[in-house]
DNA sequence: CCCGCGATTGACAACGTTGTCTAGGGGCTA
DNA sequence: TAGCCCCTAGACAACGTTGTCAATCGCGGG
């Protein structure tokens, strides 16, 4: 089979590439090229007979070539805990939009707390070249991105801060509504207040156990060691730390829940439990404010986190080369 | 700058490459792609020297350059209609799950339930030429899939069908789970039951709304046309269905809706009406158990559409060639 | 001592596109 | 009518990797 027949019978899967069109359109390669880009310097004529070639073989632009001519892959990278959980929906969703404004697209992936996997996939990314990446972290040093960075690969770390590198870090402000949600709490007369939060190891975690104990001590409240659990946000494990905290002589008469994760399992729990526990929890989620037994919400407003991550992301693409800053939103 | 310079005076965003290693390493351009990949018929020795360079120059694998080469990008991408809808992020997630099992990235876009904006996106990941496809399909149209199908690129739509096209799908069963939920109702001694459901070009929603009517049908119930209501799942468009339901000298007594979107403002509308009004709602969403006023799920395992789906896509990448097919599976 | 064989290594082309540069043709001006 | 310039078009190299193939070396056997 000849170079040129491939445009009339193609093998399966193999596709036409820009000289298959030109070769059937009787014009040079780079006129193909031009014509495909949209570029000027076509007549009318001309650009006809190419197109009428490409929709006669079906022809597509190769980008993985373009990309690799150009050097920019017009694609970010985000890297998240878990994509099915809720909190990151609509943070998934705003960082999608800004790179669609940009023409980009969105590789996605989920590091499962883990930081082996989360470092792994990150590279994988860097592999691909991605021009940027926004970025959860599960691990607590990133300085195996360092030279990712130099290289050029825009980052930008949300939610949680950049382990011993310096980066461009998107927060939200749990400070001021872990406080808020203790002291709700202890206005409405509590003084024995459980916290159940995510592994220690996760930055946000700790900076709420620290601000549960800031508001406690700050309203001269002790702070019983058997009330505070740190731990995966499995239910089960969410679930034994609550009935525990529930049962003994001491029990705490109500709950400040430190993400989504733990709140849901905690409604569960104290939905069958006898005495009446109140619930705070950080993360609005659906419905929040329609179940029962009622609990209160901290809401983080994670669709503007992404955005404001993704849109910093762009701005470093775009050329922007003042130093690495951080950034505090206070929850929505 | 001499070219073999390049490597001890980087320029910013320039990275080496595998020829600055071989000129560091001193050897040829195909034994540092050899150790790069893990292949034998390299010394200890010269390994550990290739080894050196790398570490020395940071070099990273350009994977742009070798998906050119071998013609597949390991990457499929995923098209859905939102992804901060909660219904698809486990589905997303089990995508993802089974996509890295095979060592692929998962690239991920809303469509946003616009057709055009479908095609967008789904022509744009053909271009990028993803090894596969899964697809929520927003179209009902989908034959401008057929050159690019033909051309390799496997697709597998899930929880509606393709438009015009032989393609494999994968469904749930929608048809037992509306009729049930309809049933359920009927059983309780409702007569006067609304039906609120997301557009009618959706075929979901289409084959709801039959079902409905299959159920009332069967159950010697007339259906007045004010009792149906097709279209956004936009709050508002909702809420001003469900209260026109609820109002009027017929007001209906019991409400089917169509999936979690609309599920979720009708129990908005609900916790402010004054009678009790029992709601069945197709797709489970978290915490369904605990609102208040209580309601019905009909369960999608929307996990394991998407487990079956990416699973049946890489089948296909493996080589399986049998006629496309459908596949349903029972609510969850 | 020479030949052959396996192991190691590198030169080279190719993947499909885009940037650069040059050639040719036609119209306009002096 | 000669000279110039602009507009269209194509030839060619390059992006960074991998597959193919040939060359070289060391070593054992005849």
């Amino acid at each position: 089979m000849s170079d040129t027949a491939r445009g009339t019978s193609r093998r399966y899967g193999t596709r036409p590439t820009m000289k298959d069109v030109a070769a059937r359109a009787g014009v040079g390669l780079k006129t193909v090229s031009r014509v495909v880009n949209g570029e000027p310097g076509v007549t009318p004529d001309t650009e006809r007979r190419v197109q009428e070639a490409i929709t006669a073989l079906g022809f597509r632009r190769n980008d993985s070539a373009r990309i690799l001519r150009k050097g920019r892959t017009a694609s970010i990278g985000l890297v998240l805990e878990d994509l099915a959980d809720p909190f990151y929906g609509p943070l998934n969703r705003a960082v999608e939009e800004v790179a669609r404004s940009h023409g980009a697209l969105l590789i996605n992936g989920s590091s499962a707390e883990d930081p082996a996997r989360e470092q792994e996939l990150v590279l994988a990314l860097c592999a691909r070249r991605v021009d940027g990446l926004v970025i959860i972290p599960a691990a607590d040093d990133h300085r195996y991105l360092a030279p990712e960075i130099a290289a050029g690969i825009a980052t930008v770390f949300v939610d949680r801060p950049a382990g011993r590198i310096d980066a461009d870090v998107v927060l939200s402000d749990s400070f001021g509504g872990a406080q808020d949600a203790v002291a709700h709490l202890i206005a409405h007369g509590h003084r024995r207040i459980g916290f159940i939060g995510d592994q220690p190891r996760i930055h946000t975690a700790h900076e709420r156990l620290r601000d549960y104990r800031t508001a406690m001590a700050a309203a001269g409240l002790p702070v019983d060691e058997s009330w505070v659990s740190l731990g995966p946000t499995a239910p089960e494990r969410v679930r034994s730390a609550a009935t525990a905290m529930l049962a003994g002589p001491q029990p705490v008469t109500a709950l400040f829940a430190g993400n989504n994760r733990v709140t849901v399992t905690a409604v569960r729990v104290l939905a069958g439990h006898p005495r009446p526990v109140a619930l705070v929890g950080f993360d609005d989620f659906e419905l929040a404010d329609l179940v029962n037994p009622a609990i209160t919400v901290v809401a983080q407003d994670a669709a503007r986190l992404g955005r404001t991550a993704a849109k910093l992301l762009f701005r470093r693409l775009d050329g922007a080369d003042d130093a690495p800053a951080g950034w505090r939103y206070p929850p929505g």
